[in-house]
DNA sequence: TCGTCTCGCACATTTGAAAGGT
DNA sequence: AACCTTTCAAATGTGCGAGACG
């Protein structure tokens, strides 16, 4: 991976740091490559369900080059890898028509956010807690997305020291082809379902050793059940996490788009969907959008377990990882922030040991960014693959009933966002990056 | 009719509390 | 009393298949 160098924000600007700290030390690798790749390489497919579903497989990152003693948030969201409904027809995607109107973006925060780069570096950090949803009126935080639409997770982190700093810090985004996917209710693709049968532990049940097709069969323990968990989890993870790990290998700059990894069209490489380069002109997906980042809501997302222990790391990068640096937008501070003691408890992070997984539950969970706002507001300037007919939707100011009353905070929606002149070759793009433009949590 | 989505099912893992031992 | 390990049940995560839906 290569540190954007168009990011040229004074250091100074920096939160937590004064200038020593370069944000292009920053390296972001993928851990399972292989595995990423071996989905990929079919066409990697998510379920989607209403109550919510995990992602598999699931996203593990390492980070270095982050400031020991300085906080970050680890941020992932999906975005559009194009503007296009897709359908499987025999054995291969194929375009079916436009994209749906982008649904409520939503970003998944760690639930170790904030944390110390060293908490950050130290292992790898998973995503695991991660779930996709195609109820657009999901109120667990879930990621929504639309069934049939290729999507690119986004990891972004944050040099911030709370939450409240989050709209003045600088964040960089990475991506890595390997992870695009294609959202779907139910598996079109024979060959995806086998992959996930074969290496994902909750499918066991479904693999066909013996002739075990879910049905109670065979049900043989060959062994103590759990010595036979540990063991095939011993085995799942020599595969999953490939031996290439911790050395990182280098995460591959790609461009600086916020649609980064967008294509024109298609995916999946191996499908005859319409082609598209890889990279793609970040130009002209630019909409001017002073999004207005909103915490909203801060869901309660069940426990943190620490960054995943995973202990070895594969090496990361799998590769291709695009990478962006930027500055949000600036945004009020809802007042309803204020009301969260741990939030404030937050004080700069001078060096040394913090607390860190589980010791800022309120964070925990999924930072609900909706791209949703006021009508007329801000839905306009919020950026969309499929233009602007962006619909505000649930964290809409006047309709709290979105989220219960325990988590439903106050937001201003009304505050202009205040555009950073940060330079960078492409005003546009950042101004228009969504990732900020409304979140709830 | 077709493509997509939802639901319930059986099977598997994960989690955490309780029990027991040191 | 404090800590550790083991056990067990509940919760949760899976894909499948049938049926519903538009």
């Amino acid at each position: 991976m290569a540190l954007q160098s168009n990011f040229s924000a004074p250091s100074s600007s920096i939160p937590g740091g004064p200038g020593a700290y370069r944000q292009g030390n920053i390296r972001m690798t993928l851990e399972n490559p292989e595995l990423w790749k071996s989905f990929h390489e079919i066409g990697t497919e998510m379920i989607i369900t209403k109550p919510g579903r995990r992602m598999y497989p699931h996203c593990k990152i390492n980070l270095s080059g982050l400031i020991p003693c300085s906080k970050y948030i680890l941020l992932v969201d999906m975005v559009p890898v194009d503007g296009f409904r897709y359908k499987w027809n025999k054995e291969k995607w194929e375009v079916t028509g436009k994209a749906e109107p982008q649904p409520p973006c939503r970003t998944y925060l760690h639930p170790d956010s904030p944390a110390p780069g060293s908490h950050w570096m130290k292992q790898s950090v998973s995503f695991l807690k991660l779930k996709l949803t195609n109820n657009t009126l999901d109120q667990h935080g879930h990621i929504i997305l639309h069934s049939m639409h290729c999507y690119q997770p986004r990891f972004h982190i944050v040099q911030a020291d709370d939450m409240y700093s989050v709209r003045w810090s600088v964040f960089q985004t990475f991506t890595f082809s390997e992870t695009s996917f294609t959202s779907v209710t139910a598996y079109q693709n024979t060959k995806i379902t086998k992959l996930k049968i074969d290496h994902n532990p909750f499918a066991k049940g479904f693999r066909d050793e013996g002739t075990n097709t879910k049905k109670r069969a065979n049900r043989i323990p060959a062994f103590p059940e759990k010595k036979a968990k540990e063991m095939d989890y011993l085995s799942k993870d020599s595969y999953e996490d490939s031996p290439s790990s911790i050395e990182e290998e280098v995460v591959k700059e790609e461009h600086y788009s916020p649609w980064g990894p967008e294509r024109e069209h298609g995916h999946h490489g191996q499908t005859d969907s319409p082609p598209g380069p890889d990279v793609r002109d970040i130009a002209e997906q630019l909409v001017p959008a002073p999004a207005s980042y909103q915490p909203y809501r801060f869901h309660k997302y069940g426990k943190s377990p620490s960054p995943s222990s995973n202990l070895d790391s594969s090496n990361g990068g799998s590769g291709r990882a695009s990478f962006e640096s930027r500055v949000p937008d600036v945004v009020t501070v809802p007042e309803h922030e204020a009301s969260k003691p741990s939030v404030h408890e937050i004080r700069p992070s001078p060096c040394g040991p913090q607390p860190i997984a589980g010791h800022h539950p309120d964070y925990t969970g999924v930072l609900n960014i909706a791209q949703a706002g006021k009508p007329g507001v801000l839905s306009h300037h919020i950026y969309s693959p499929y233009g602007t007919e962006q619909t505000l939707g649930q964290w809409s100011g006047p309709s709290p009933a979105q989220y219960p009353p325990p988590h439903h905070l106050p937001t201003d929606y009304s505050t202009p966002a205040v555009h950073h002149g940060y330079h960078h070759g492409n005003m546009a793009e950042w101004s228009q990056y969504p990732l900020f433009s409304y979140s709830c949590w």
